[in-house]
DNA sequence: AAGTCGGGGGA
DNA sequence: TCCCCAGACTT
């Protein structure tokens, strides 16, 4: 084990974190949602979405024979919905192929969508006894300053000089710990900014700390304008008191949620209540646009809603279209936006029925 | 190699 | 506003 290994172990069993909710029963199940919920999320977003979904999906088996949209409905919120679905179908593989087992192997882990080489390296090491690096963003952090690595993580040729580093470092013995304490680490005082260098316990080797370059370590991924789209969503109210939603097509933006109808503009939306619903519009309401941002454009909702004089009958109860109640939102996977809009369209509802008596 | 895929916290 | 977070997958 060498001074890195020795050094972070015995920094963690005094101040690493060890009552994360997936740590209290660390089970490979446990450990693999939080692997799948913590991508590209900070583990205080993480915590009531994992206490949510563990106590209506306990183990792998009720979530294997789970409704895709109860699946995506403790999503809702959480963001890159690829990982519910990935999530979802590994759980029925290991139901149908593996018996409900995790296999303690590294490729076989990979093999399962939705965990890469990382996660799986996280699953085998905390959860199945095995030996294997992790390379998330505190391990990058930790490891491009403690070593100057110089340039973007995203570069290749960077990402394999920092996972050679982090095979490297990584110990025989303890590794569970070991992982566990590289990312705690990274979470706690190796922090993006402001790191704390004076409780670190690799203040002695860290060479960005030496050279006082902290703050240059790890490079800054190039930034790129990006664009702003607008878009207008058909929210269209029925007599009997209900919202119309459309299900998502699985690939793309918000793949597999249900959302309100989009159209390209205010004459269009009127067009498609009468053209596909078979509806009269008796009044539309503008509600207040809302900017709703992705990592790689923004997007101008204009919210529109119709408020239909007659129920559509024309319509066949189609997979991909249907109406809920307006009460409460529905039990299935709503984007973020949608989920707000939701709530302020019923609120609007409910004050306008009042004033009409 | 570059683009796609969310939403929110922190500065 | 901007950056980034316990990344994976597609093109």
């Amino acid at each position: 084990m060498d001074d890195f290994a020795t050094r972070l172990l015995a920094w963690y069993d005094d101040h690493g974190r060890h009552n994360l909710p997936w740590q209290r029963d660390a089970t490979p199940y446990h450990v693999w949602l939080s692997e799948i919920m913590l991508q590209q999320t900070q583990v205080a977003t993480v915590i009531p979405y994992y206490e949510r979904f563990i106590e209506s999906f306990p183990d792998i088996h009720a979530l294997a024979g789970a409704d895709t949209d109860a699946v995506l409905h403790h999503w809702s919120g959480l963001g890159y919905y690829a990982r519910a679905r990935n999530l979802h179908r590994a759980a029925k593989t290991l139901v149908s192929d593996f018996a409900g087992e995790f296999p303690a192997d590294i490729d076989a882990l990979q093999a399962l969508p939705g965990i890469g080489r990382s996660t799986a390296g996280a699953i085998l090491s905390t959860a199945l006894g095995g030996r294997a690096a992790i390379l998330d963003g505190n391990v990058k952090r930790v490891l491009a300053r403690f070593h100057a690595v110089e340039g973007w993580p995203g570069k290749t040729a960077v990402a394999a000089t920092l996972w050679q580093l982090a095979e490297q470092h990584t110990p025989e013995s303890r590794v569970s710990d070991y992982t566990q304490a590289i990312m705690d680490l990274g979470a706690t005082l190796c922090t993006r900014s402001k790191p704390d260098c004076q409780r670190c316990p690799q203040a002695q080797g860290c060479t960005a700390l030496r050279l006082e370059r902290q703050g240059e370590f790890p490079g800054k991924k190039p930034k790129k304008s990006i664009p702003t789209r607008r878009t207008h969503f058909v929210i269209a109210y029925t007599p009997k008191g209900e919202l119309l939603l459309e299900r998502r097509p699985a690939s793309g933006i918000w793949g597999g949620l249900w959302c309100f109808p989009e159209v390209q503009d205010a004459k269009s939306a009127s067009r498609y209540c009468e053209e596909t619903l078979f509806a009269d519009v008796a009044a539309i309401t503008e509600l207040p646009s809302l900017r709703h941002s992705f990592s790689h454009y923004h997007l101008e909702i204009s919210p529109l809603l119709l408020t239909l004089s007659r129920a559509p009958t024309l319509i066949r109860e189609r997979d991909e279209l249907r109406f809920w109640p307006a009460k409460e939102s529905p039990q299935v996977g709503l984007a973020a936006p949608v989920k707000r809009l939701w709530q302020e369209a019923a609120a609007v509802l409910t004050n306008s029925k009042k004033g009409d008596k």
